[in-house]
DNA sequence: TCTTAAGTTTAGCCTTGGCTAAATAAATTT
DNA sequence: AAATTTATTTAGCCAAGGCTAAACTTAAGA
């Protein structure tokens, strides 16, 4: 009698959580980004964020439509973009993990510009647990 | 007079990072798996491969045909999938690093178990200077 | 105002990495 | 040896996230 294939093996299930972090990575950055650009200028514009996430603006427009779709964005065609309730409380929340994961590695000794590259992936299979860490580590050493 | 657009900004630079790093991240996973299981069981076998993958078998199947194209693996028809010199090279890599970053995270006191997870997705993105600062930093802590 | 410049979207392409279903090959049982 | 089971590959689908070129709108300048 084999195993039940359905279930996934304990062994896959941090790839399987890998993957699903990843796929919320573009989003959560763009996000954050679109809020910067509010608070630095006021609004955000579809050239603006490209440029700053280093991608063609066509990816840019994509992006926002994805956004639009999950609710977390509203804009009108030809005008800038704005986050929804929840994406300003998603942009707040991932400011804040951003800031975590950059002063972590700070603190363990890697060099502020390196930690500055490093986390914009890293942040983003930070769990919950792992935040609450880096958090309580950091304030223990301030 | 406008800015030349063609070079991006300091600002795009670390998505631009983050997207290469994430770009190599699934062949870096396999060439690990494929290294562990022929460690364990002598051979690397699609079925076996995608179970610890957590995916499905023509999922593995399609990602071993990329590892073989870009020379980290090879293999004949039906028969198991084996490393090259640079895919035994790369699996050596990424599993120290792999190492590392668990320790790292379980020293600044992840639980374990968060650790192995996090760290699946969190190694991709873990430079050459940040490896070093974490060793560094495990080193002044045994 | 009219023309031009700048910004945005649309169209259409590509690769990666998921999936299911079907075909094919190998291994095992009878 | 044949039949059956198991494993692998192939075919064909999808979504995300890149890109360039072209169309369209808005903003700015003459
Ligand atoms: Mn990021
Ligand atoms: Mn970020
Ligand atoms: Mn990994
Ligand atoms: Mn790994």
């Amino acid at each position: 009698m084999p195993e039940n294939p359905s279930r996934p093996s304990k062994q896959s299930l941090r790839f399987v959580r890998a993957r699903e972090a990843q796929a919320c990575a573009v989003m959560e950055d763009y996000v954050e980004m679109i809020g910067d650009l509010i608070a630095e200028l006021g609004e955000a514009r579809t050239a603006d964020i490209a440029e700053r996430m280093g991608v063609a603006h066509p990816t840019a427009t994509k992006a926002i439509a994805r956004l639009k779709r999950e609710g977390l964005a509203v804009s009108r065609p030809y005008r800038g973009v704005f986050l929804t309730e929840e994406g300003e409380a998603m942009a707040h929340r991932v400011r804040a993990r951003h800031r975590s994961v950059v002063e972590l590695l700070v603190a363990v000794g890697v060099p502020r510009e390196t930690a500055e590259i490093d986390a914009e992936g890293i942040e983003h299979h930070v769990s919950q647990q792992t935040l609450a860490a880096f958090d309580k580590y950091l304030a223990g050493k301030e």
